[in-house]
DNA sequence: CTGAAAGCGCTTACAG
DNA sequence: CTGAAAGCGCTTACAG
C-alpha cells in the first residue's frame, strides 16, 4: 500500500540515492536513469516524504505567520499575499492568530524553537523585550510587519503611516481649505496610531493650523471609539471644519454619530479615515480615506524571509522597508 | 549549539527512550526520574523535535486547511474557528487558500498525497469528480464545509441555507403582510445559492403567494449583481412589496441602486439578505439578515476531524451536520 | 520502571 | 553518473 523511495529504486533498479536525486532534481542523473525512475513513481503514485526530507534536510520549507488576534479586515489580504508569494515559490504557510487560548509570545516560542518552520513573519503591533529575547535567542530568521517598539536589528516591513496622515490632512487643508481640523487619535499605545498623529500634526505646522487648528481628542480604533470621538469634537464650542479619524472602523462610528445628530457628510462637516477597509466603499458618501498595500506587505516580507532563509549572511542585517500609502477620494471630505 | 534528546539523556545520566517517554507524558516513568530529565530540559532549553516526532510516529499533529480564493468576509472567521479549536487540543493548522497561481485541487493533492497532515478540512462550494476521486484514494481523513456536489461517503458540515432562506420570507409574510416577494439569486451552480432559492419558494407556497407572489431575477452573489437584479425587480410594472437578496453582499448592492434611484427601504420597499456579513450591522437601516455561524463550523470541522484521525473507525461512517442559523432583525424589512 | 536497538523515509559526503 | 552507508532526532516493541 505504502509506497516509499525503496520501493521505487528497487521496480526501477536503481538505488534509493538515486531516487532521491532525480526528485531534488540533481543534475547528477542521466536522462534515460531519470525518465526511468519518473516513469516507475508515476505508476506507483510516488510522492516523496516530506516529514522525512525535512528531518534529513534538517529544512522544512514552511513559513509561520503569526498574526495577532485583532487583524480582521486585514486578515485575509494578508494570509493571501503570504500565500500565494510562497506557494509560487514551492514553500507552506503554518498560520497561528492569537485568541482567547492563546497569545503570541507562545506561539512565537513554539515556532522558533521547534523545527517546525524555517523561519517565520510576526505581524505585532508592539515589540516588547521578551518578543525581543525570543527573536535574539533563536537561530532562525524572522520578518516583522508592521511592528511596533524597539524593532532594531530586525527585519521589518512597515507602511508609511505618517505620510499617509500627512497627506490626507493636506488635502483637506490645501484642497478644501479647511481651517479646523480635529482629529480622533487612535490606542496611545500603538504605533501606527503614533505616527498617523504625528502626520497630522506635522500637516497642520506646516500650513500654520497647529496653534488654533488643531482639536485632537483620543479614540481606540474601534467602531464605538469614534462614535464618541466624533460627538465629543463635536459638541465643542468652536466647530472643527474636517475630522481626520485615526483609522476607518472609527470612521464608521463618526458615520453612525453624524447620522443620529443629523450632521451631514461633508455639507457640515467633512470627515476622512485611514486603511481604505473595504466597507470604507459602501459609506455615503464613500469615505475619503488612505489606501494601505496589506497583501503587498504579506508578498514582500515572504521574499524577505525567504531571502534570509537561503542567504545566512543576510539573517544578520536589519532591514527595513517602508511601503507607501496612497490617498482614495470619496466625497466624505468634500470633493464631487 | 544545538541540543537534542541524546545531550538531554546523558547529562540526566538516563536513555533517550526515557527522555523521549518523559515528552510524552508516558506514566511508565518514575516521578523522580521524570522531574530530573524536565530539569534538565529546561537548562537545555530543549524542545523534541517535532519533525523527527512526526517521521517516527507517521503522525504530524497538523491539520490542512483547503479554502476557496472568494470566502472574504468569512475567511477569518473560519481560520479563526479552525485555530482556536486545533490549538486547543494541541495541533497546528496548514493553511492553503486557492488564488491565482494555484487551485484547490492542486492544493488537496499536495496535502493529501504527502506526509505533511494528518487530515484535511476542505471548504469547496462544488465537489466534482476529481476531487471526489483524490478524497476516495486518500487514506487521510478529509471533513468537508459547506460543500455542494456530490458529497456522499463524507463527512460535511453545512448551513441550513434552506431553513434559513424559509425563516426570512417567512418573516417578511407572517409579521409585515408582504404581498408579494421578489429575490435575486445566487449564482445558478453553487449550492448554498440553490438551497436558498428553494427555501424562498417553499415559504411563499406555504402561504399560497407563489402564483402571483413571486418574482425572481438571477444574480451572483456580488454587490454589482445585487444592484442590477434590484434595478431590474423595480423597473417590473407590478412593483415587489420586499426583496429577498440572496446575499448581503447583492443586499449592498440593492442599498446602492435604492439610493440612486432615490427609493426609501423599507419604506418604499422592504430588503432582506443572508449570511450577516460585518459590513451589513452598518447599512442603513440596517440589514435584516440571517446568520451563519461560521466560526462553529469551523470548530465543529476540527472537532470532528481529530476525532477520525484518532480512531479510525469513524472515517469510514458518512456524515452530515447541518448548523442552523438565526434571523437578525434590522431595520430594513420593516421592523422598527 | 528502564535501556538497547530497530525503524520512520529521506539526503548527501564519500568512494568508485 | 551511481551506490553503500551514515545520519537527521525521535518513538516504541521487546527484553529485563
Amino acid at each position: 500500500m505504502k509506497v516509499d523511495i525503496k520501493k521505487v529504486a528497487e521496480k526501477a533498479g536503481v538505488s534509493i540515492a538515486t531516487v532521491s536525486r532525480v526528485f531534488s532534481n540533481s543534475d547528477l542523473v542521466r536522462q534515460p536513469t531519470k525518465d526511468k525512475v519518473l516513469k516507475i513513481s508515476k505508476e506507483l503514485n510516488y510522492i516523496p516524504n516530506p516529514i522525512a526530507r525535512s528531518l534529513s534536510r534538517q529544512l522544512t520549507d514552511t513559513i509561520g505567520v503569526v498574526l495577532p488576534d485583532l487583524v480582521g479586515e486585514f486578515f485575509m489580504d494578508i494570509i493571501h499575499g503570504i500565500d500565494e508569494e510562497a506557494y509560487k515559490q514551492n514553500w507552506f504557510v503554518l498560520v497561528s492568530s492569537s485568541h482567547s487560548k492563546r497569545n503570541i509570545l507562545e506561539t512565537l516560542i513554539e515556532f522558533m524553537g521547534s523545527g517546525r518552520v524555517d523561519g517565520v513573519i510576526l505581524m505585532a503591533p508592539q515589540i516588547d523585550e521578551r518578543i525581543n529575547e525570543i527573536i535574539r535567542k533563536s537561530k532562525r530568521p524572522i520578518v516583522l510587519i508592521n511592528a511596533g517598539g524597539d524593532t532594531n536589528n530586525n527585519a521589518n516591513f512597515k507602511v508609511d503611516n505618517f505620510q499617509g496622515a500627512y497627506t490626507i490632512v493636506e488635502h483637506l487643508i490645501q484642497n478644501h481649505s479647511y481651517k479646523i481640523i480635529g482629529m480622533v487619535e487612535g490606542p496611545k499605545d500603538n504605533y501606527d496610531a503614533i505616527d498617523r498623529s504625528n502626520g497630522y500634526y506635522k500637516a497642520l505646522q506646516k500650513y500654520g493650523l497647529n496653534k488654533n487648528g488643531s482639536m485632537v481628542v483620543p479614540g481606540d480604533f474601534s467602531v464605538e471609539g469614534g462614535y464618541h470621538g466624533f460627538k465629543k469634537l463635536i459638541s465643542n464650542k468652536v466647530k472643527p471644519d474636517a475630522i481626520f479619524m485615526a483609522n476607518d472602523m472609527m470612521a464608521v462610528g463618526a458615520y453612525q454619530a453624524a447620522k443620529e445628530l443629523k450632521i451631514r457628510i461633508p455639507e457640515d462637516i467633512a470627515l476622512v479615515g485611514f486603511d481604505d477597509i473595504y466597507l470604507s466603499q459602501f459609506l455615503h458618501p464613500r469615505l475619503t480615506t488612505v489606501h494601505v498595500p496589506i497583501a503587498e506587505l504579506g508578498s514582500k516580507a515572504v521574499i524577505h524571509l525567504l531571502g534570509m532563509i537561503k542567504d545566512k549572511k543576510l539573517k544578520k542585517k536589519s532591514f527595513v522597508e517602508i511601503l507607501s500609502t496612497c490617498l482614495v477620494i470619496g466625497g466624505s471630505c468634500g470633493c464631487a
